[in-house]
RNA sequence: GCUCCGUUGGUGUAGUCCGGCCAAUCAUUUCGGCCUUUCGAGCCGAUGACCUGGGUUCAAAUCCCAGACGGAGCACCA
């Protein structure tokens, strides 16, 4: 068919294959664009900590969003729980750098513990329009009662009383545990997540902020978002699958006030492999207290901060968040598609270095010059690196011959170990490692070194470098053959690096 | 216990709405080949999946029923 076609008309196999159906995004298109104006959404971070690998979802997808539709996206900070998810006052910048390290900007930014007023305010209208009321059940009570879809004595408490209880929730003159604002749903609801849930509590630790820490009555995220959705004009809400069920007890706020609900859409739980310290940042800062990571940027750390510092780029790890999409299910993360991303970006640029681990010491026979090896395989114009083998190498004892046996250095040529840890020069061409009986490897000079102290996820190794190592600056990706990329964190006496992948 | 959601190779994803062109897409991983004085990259190739059982149909990954398995919620957390 498409030969024929060819054949009559060759323009328009052209045609047909750039319009062909391979998308240029390959997330879900979102629901009802067609019925907005533009494309609204919302970062909602809590910002009790820096973001995790599992955060970066939220920001790469909606980011890529935003780039697709050309919509908006604002960043709330969801934070108006000063107690239990005590705010991190360094946090809020942290996770707007993070978001800009990912590769997007918001259009604004917004600050929940800002907007208290606001909340209070749609909180007396509910009321007003019998969609609230106050109730001091304690906890487990109220919960009992829910359970068995039974209405607890203060739901039937006149408007006034409500509202007078509620300024006095307000004024802050009731504490911690005594009352609470519940929606008025419907106690039969089929789902008890749904029944007269709590839209204000009392809490007596003042918010970390200054410009929040008088209030005492905070709003619960169900009714903080819902409202701010609203007022922000979010015409498309992503978010994870463990908020399924509020977007059905918002509705009914939304119901009060006579609003419209957003589009929705959520995602399923993403677990990454190859991680022993668990994605969450409760467990995070656990560890850090306990001084088993050395901070939030630790190489064993799944943070964004610690693959920022060891090299892997922002846009690395927005692809494999798109690329996850936006499935209900729950999902595996392999990092390998992030490092996979990341060589395609790093690989042309850095530098090509030898790194002995560990290394054993031989002399050498027979050399008479250095050794020449090109600083990027693909790229003779950067140069060469010499490497005077004369006063003997250094091996990582894994590479190491046995008696008699042969190796390959790079850029040198073909040695046989001999008695006495001497190695001695042959006159064998490359064939030897064309037909595969010659490994070949890495190695340094010894006497002419610089020492690296080399930080992986799995560990800390040391060794030392070919001495030009000392000449790249900070920051730079640098490939340690046969080893893998690393980022340079620190060069001083010694060089610290931040190992990549391979 | 109640409610909701999901299940395509090791991993992620396309296809499922509107059954046939799906002996199932693309990527990653692993393995092999070519190339390359390493690794990586590049090129070529291989392995590998429709949760199970029924039903409807000429035809089912796709529709229906049942089951299994997994996830989420039922907080005065977000």
């Amino acid at each position: 068919m498409r030969d024929r076609l060819t054949s009559i008309d060759p323009a328009a196999v052209a045609e047909l294959e750039t319009t062909d159906d391979t998308p240029d995004h390959s997330l879900p298109p979102l629901p009802n664009i067609e019925e907005y104006e533009q494309v609204r959404m919302r970062l909602a971070p809590n910002p009790n900590a820096p973001y995790h690998l599992g955060h970066a979802r939220m920001p790469a997808v909606i980011g890529t969003y935003k780039e697709r539709y050309d919509g908006w996206m604002l960043c709330r900070f969801d934070d108006t729980d000063p107690e239990t998810k005590r705010p991190d006052l360094a946090a809020y910048d942290q996770i707007l750098e993070d978001v800009a390290f990912l590769g997007f900007e918001p259009d604004e930014v917004l600050i929940a513990s800002d907007r208290l007023e606001l909340y209070y305010d749609h909180a007396r209208t509910v009321i007003d329009a019998g969609g609230a009321y106050t109730c001091s059940c304690p906890a487990g009570e109220f919960s009992e009662l829910k359970a068995a879809g039974e209405a607890c004595p203060h739901r039937d408490t006149p408007i006034d009383t409500v509202n007078k209880e509620f300024e006095e929730m307000v004024e802050g003159v009731v504490s911690s545990g005594e009352r609470v604002l519940r929606i008025r749903s419907e106690l039969g609801h089929d789902n008890p997540a749904v029944r007269d849930w709590v839209a204000f509590r009392m809490v007596d630790t003042p918010h970390p902020r200054d410009e929040a820490k008088s209030y005492r009555c905070w709003p619960l995220l169900d009714f903080q978002s819902a409202i701010d959705d609203h007022l922000t004009a979010v015409t498309h809400i992503i978010r994870g699958i463990d908020l399924q069920d509020s977007a059905k007890r918002q509705r009914y706020v939304y119901d009060y006030l006579d609003w419209t609900y957003p589009e929705v859409v959520h995602w399923g739980r993403v677990k990454v492999d190859e991680y022993d310290v668990p994605l969450s940042a409760s467990s995070i800062r656990e560890l850090i207290e306990a001084g088993s990571l050395a901070g939030w940027d630790d190489p064993r750390a799944p943070t964004i901060a610690s693959l920022r510092r060891r090299g892997i780029r922002g846009e690395a790890i927005t692809a494999a968040m798109v690329e996850l999409g936006t499935s209900t299910s729950s999902a595996e993360l392999s990092m390998s598609w992030i490092y996979s991303n990341n060589r395609d970006l790093i690989d042309t640029e850095a530098p090509r270095v030898f790194l002995v681990r560990e290394g054993r010491p031989f002399d050498l026979e027979g050399a008479t010059s250095p050794a020449k090896v090109p600083v990027h395989p693909d790229h003779d114009d950067r140069g060469v690196r010499r490497l005077d083998p004369r006063d003997g190498v250094l091996l990582e004892p894994a590479d190491v011959p046995a008696l008699g046996e042969s190796v390959w250095l790079k850029g040198l040529g073909c040695v046989v170990r001999g008695e006495d840890d001497i190695l001695s020069l042959t006159d064998d061409g490359i064939e030897v490692v064309r037909d595969g009986s010659v490994d070949v490897i890495h190695w340094v000079p010894q006497g002419d070194t610089q020492p690296v102290e080399l930080r992986r996820p799995t560990g800390t190794v040391t060794g030392l470098a070919e001495a030009g190592l000392s000449s790249h600056g900070t920051d730079t990706m640098v490939q340690f053959e046969r080893i893998g990329f690393a980022r340079i964190d620190e060069q001083t006496e010694q060089t610290v690096a931040y190992f990549a992948h391979r």
